[in-house]
Formats: structure tokens, sequence, C-alpha cells
DNA sequence: GACGTTAGCTGAACCGGATAAGCTCAGCCA
DNA sequence: TGGCTGAGCTTATCCGGTTCAGCTAACGTC
């Protein structure tokens, strides 16, 4: 089956090349039935353009770049990244953009990537995940002037357009809710701690704990994994006093933390609150069920690919905000037992 | 930031543009000190090839195409095709090959996505994953003549290539192995019932039963979701005489099943056995850990890759074996309670 | 009826590579 | 010395679109 070009419409429709361009694509310089014509004929022989040629010509690749930095071991695990990019397909394919996807080791890989990217004309802008403090990746695509939208901040985006959530209020939410409950002695199990959101989240837990003049905000870093993050817990709820409440930062360190907890013999409410971040479907599968700090992360990503879309249609670089995330109570959240 | 065209490699190499594209693909035609002094400047300037310029003269994409058919919501949940998607990745990049993703809604909007990417020229072949029994898409793909390498199998793939693994020899075996530990009521909770994979192991499932003489092979049939997998566990262990062991299509729904069983009072394993296919970093998260029929997911992406990247090379389309999904005992299985 | 004006189209240049064909010149041989 | 060969380069063409300049015919205007 031989792939049908523009040459081909024209040919049938009896006229040029150009006038099928400007019919297809719905600028002036045809008459309205030689553009119904021609439609019906790209139609009826299947003809879609070839996106090497418009790229060429029109110097646009009709593809968005994400390149993926944490290692295969993590990577699968996480709900998240999946579902962020289902939300960013839904929102490009919308607009027949293709996402490009490149998974790489490191930062410098990443780097070597973008500038790959742009020199190619591979992709007409990348999303940016997991950002961190200082952040090299930053300065390289504002040299290349590669359009970008980073997920995460705020701060530390240079002049790049980003899409952030307040993770600030949300873990004083958490923090607040626990207090509410009883709780005085709260630990938190982080992530990366050059994770520009770990630095958020972590500074917004000391404030909110001297605020509320609770013991002092005990955070154990850790890698996402749920070895790393069943460890963190185990050395957690060693120390004395132990705490009544753990705050993980995301949602599979907190199954392996039920699992390590109900382990050692204890309760889950009754000895031990569990908060997780990421709220997936993974939280209402375990018993009990976890609360969990939650948003719409499909949504995220088809706000971030929106955001991106624009940025790349010359729109100016602004830093939005998408929706808070949201603290569910569920069953591993209780009043800490009276002893 | 201006991007270096073959031109100005050309001109400040003092050369033609055919020089320059000569010494930078390692063809004959330019003595060896010219070339070293065109590659210098290349890479001084940072030079890349414009994908689409190339793509346009040398009628190839370099970019490999991958459409997923499942609702986000159960995208995000299961590890598996991250997994997968990291271990393509990884064999693609080293050959500089992109990889396009698209979710689509069904299997029309994935024909129509092929049939899109085959006019655009956009990919040189495509991943097809979650075969189904008379899958639209064989013929459709075999009608593009677009290369493309079918996971799953064996059977109902037509002359695709194609890469598969032995499901129903490891479903024997976990099957062989609950019934060395005593247990004769074996119950299973399958996938979509539809999917080519479901089929062959609930083939497999009802011929080992019969084979050892086992009572009735019940399978329930769900969705991959936890919710699902929750509610026909409960099904099953509602039935008199209950089963004494379950084996779930995949981790998601073995991890609900655990926990369905556990607030019903049963004690895992003693109770009841649970088996759970697709072995990931969840199954050793729960408690107790759950015995798994694991392979090496990331490499199945990356032979799946390189097979694929054979067939876009002109070699013929063959049916390649995957690895056979290994046993792992853990926690979650042991002899049945005697009563 | 001569003269703009404009809608509707054509032809050609262009994007940035790959590549076939052609040109030049050194080296060699008769 | 002239002809032949082949290495090493240049030139031109092509891929399949977009887009701009230009052409033609129909129409309106005074």
């Amino acid at each position: 089956m031989k792939r049908p070009t523009i040459a081909d419409v024209a040919r049938r429709a009896g006229v040029s090349k150009g006038a099928v361009s400007y019919a297809l694509n719905g600028q002036p310089g045809v008459s309205e039935v030689t553009r119904q014509r021609i439609l019906a004929i790209a139609t009826e022989i299947g003809f879609s353009p070839s996106s090497a040629a418009r790229a060429l010509s029109a110097a646009t690749a009709e593809a968005v770049g994400l390149a993926l930095c944490r290692p295969a071991r993590t990577l699968g695990i996480e709900p998240f990244f999946m579902a962020l990019i289902s939300g960013v397909e839904a929102e490009l394919s919308a607009r027949s953009y293709a996402l490009t996807l490149q998974v790489v080791a490191d930062h410098d890989a990443e780097i070597a990537v973008y500038r790959r990217w742009w020199g190619e004309r591979r992709v007409d802008g990348v999303l940016v995940c997991d950002l961190r403090t200082d952040d090299a990746r930053i300065p390289a695509l504002e040299q290349l002037r590669l359009p970008a939208v980073v997920i995460g901040g705020p701060g530390g985006t240079g002049d790049l357009a980003s899409l952030w959530s307040d993770d600030a209020a949300a873990l004083t939410e958490a923090v607040e809710y626990l207090v509410a409950l009883g709780h005085r002695r709260i630990a938190r199990v982080g992530g990366l701690p050059d994770l520009r959101h770990t630095e958020i989240r972590t500074d917004a837990f000391e404030a909110v704990c001297r605020r509320l003049d609770l013991a002092e905000a005990v955070t154990v870093f850790s890698d996402y994994t749920g070895e790393e993050g069943g460890r963190a817990t185990r050395r957690l709820l060693s120390t004395t006093p132990r705490p009544t409440a753990v705050i993980y930062d995301n949602d599979v360190m907190a199954i392996a933390g039920l699992s390590v907890a109900q382990e050692m013999g204890l309760t889950v409410p009754a000895d031990l609150s569990i908060v997780a971040w990421d709220d997936s479907p993974l939280c209402r599968l375990v018993h009990p069920p976890l609360t969990a700090l939650g948003r719409d992360i499909s949504a995220y990503g088809a706000h971030a690919a929106r955001h991106l879309l624009g940025v790349i249609a010359g729109e100016p670089a602004t830093r939005a905000r998408d929706e808070t995330p949201q603290l569910t109570p569920r069953g591993s959240t209780a009043p800490p037992r009276q002893r």
C-alpha cells in the first residue's frame, strides 16, 4: 500500500499542490466548492500529511518531549508518572501533538537529550519533572530557548514557565488534622532530599511543628522505594518516645510503612496513624485504607501540557498554580491510644 | 541561539553540504583528514541533523510508536506498563530511536492512530499490547504493511512478528505447586476475558485441574482493578466449600484480594493461599509478601524493541519466545489448614 | 470601454538533509 | 605527451510539505 502524498491529492482533484495545502489547512485562497472537493478526495484516499515534510517547512515538530530521570526500578512502582503521562497525552492528542518519551540516567544525560532534541528539531517543547534545588537543567533550557514547562516549584524555575501545587499548604493541613486528633509526636518519611518539593515540604513541616509547639519535627529522608520506606519506618518506630503518626512522601513508602508497623505488632491506627501523599488506588487496596493527600494527577498532567502548548504558541512563560492536594481521611488515622 | 544546520558546518569547514553528509555518516567520498576536520567542527558548534529533514529524504522516522489502550484509571496502577516502557526505551535510545506514546480509548481509535502514524510517516514501526482474541488491529496493520511486533500470543498474531511468554506453563507450575502443598480447591481471578493471554491462562488452568483431578476449575473474570479484584475475591470466598487457594491475574488484584480475605477474618496463608501474576515490588510491600509468578518485564520490553528494530531493518517477522514466568514462593502460600 | 480590484488559482522557491551524477586533478602507464 | 583511473570533492536533484509572488478571468466602476 503506497502512502498518498499531497501530489496524489492534487492530481486527483485536478489542482496544484498549493491549492491542496490551502484547502486542508483552512487557509483562504480556494473557493468553498474546491475546498470541499479536495477534502473529500483527501479523506477518500486516506491522506495525512507527512509530519517530516511539515516539520521541515513549518519548522515545528508537532511533538512534545518528556524525559524521565529515575531508575527503572522506581519508575514502575509509583502510579504517579503513568497517571501524569495519561493526562499529558489526553491534552496533546486532542490537538494531534505527539508525545516523545525518553528515560535517562541522570541530569547530565537529560540535558544532553534536550540539546539533541533541540538540534534535531524533534520536539517543540519539553516538560520537566522532579525539579531539584539548584537544578542544572533550568539554565541549560534557558540557554537553548527551548519552550519548557517545569512541573514543580514554586521557586527555582528561573525564567521558565512552571506549574506547581501548594504542597506546603497541604502538608500543613495534614499536620493540623493529626494535631486535632490529639497527636503531638508526628514524624515524616520524606523523599529524596535534593528534590525541590521535598525541601518545600520539609520547611513547611518544620514551620507548622514550631507554630503548634509540637515535639521536634523529625524527617527521615528516603528514595520513594518500598524497601527504603520500610527501613525508615523501622528506624522511626524504634526511637523513644515513639511517634504516634507518620506522614509519608508517597504512597508506596506509606504502604511499606504500614506493613512494617503491623509486623512490629502495632495496630494501625490505634498505635500509629499513617498519612500518605499521592493518593492512588493503592491506598484503598490495603487494610486499613490509607488517609492520603491526593490530587487529580491526570488533570495535573493535562494542565501542564496545556500550559506548554501555550508557551510554544508564544504566550508568556507564567507560573501557574494547580489545585492544592486534598486530605482524604480513611482508616489509617485516628486519635492516639491513651497511655 | 540559532540551531546549526549542515550548511553551517559546511561553511565553517570550507566544503560542500554533500561532503559534510558523507563525513558524518561514515560514507566514503571524503578523505580521512577532511572527515576529522568536519567532525570536529560539527561537535564544536553542537550540530545534530534535523530529524525531519533526514526523515524526509531517507524515508525513515527513527521513531517507534506505542499505543496504550487502557483507561487512565487502570493504566496508572499496574507497574507493568511503566516497566515495559522503560525496557523498550533503554533499547531504543541506545540506537537513538525515539519512542512516541499515545493513549487511546479503544481498538478503533488505536487503528486510526496507526493509520495516521503510517500516513504521517511518524513512526517506522509499532509495538502492539494487550492482544485480544480475534483482534481487529492485526489485519489492519497487515494491510498497512506497517512493521509491528505483537506483545502476546502464541496464536492470533497473523503474519505479524510477535513476542510471547509461556503463560500456560507458568500457570501449570503454580497449580502444581499449590497441589504439592496439599490444596485441592483452587480458584482463579482472571483478567479481561477477551484478552488472548487470559484465554490462554484459562485454558491451561482447566487443563491442569482436569489432569490433576481437582475440583471444578472456577475462574472469575475481572478488569485488573483493585475494586473488581476485591469484589471477585469476596464472591469466591462466600461459596461453600470455600477455595483454599486463589491465583490472581495481576498484582493489584492479588493485593486487593489479600485485603478482603483479612477483612473477612481469614488468615493468609493458613486459611487461604494467594498467588499473584506480575511479580513487582508491590508484592513485597504487603504482609505477608505475595508468592508470585514473575519475570523481568523491563527485559521483556527490551526484547520486544530489539525484535521490532530487526523487523524494521527487514528481517523476517518471526515469533520469538521470551523467558517463562518464574514462581517465587513467599509468605502468602502454605499448606491448607486441616479442618 | 478602459481601468482597477479581487477571488481563485498556479508555479516556484524553500526548509535541511541524502545521494546520484559530474567534475577536477594527481598519479600512473603506454 | 596523451589517455586512463580513481580519490575527493561539488553540483543538482529529490523527499513532501508551506508559502509567496504572479497570473488570469470575472466583476464593478466611472
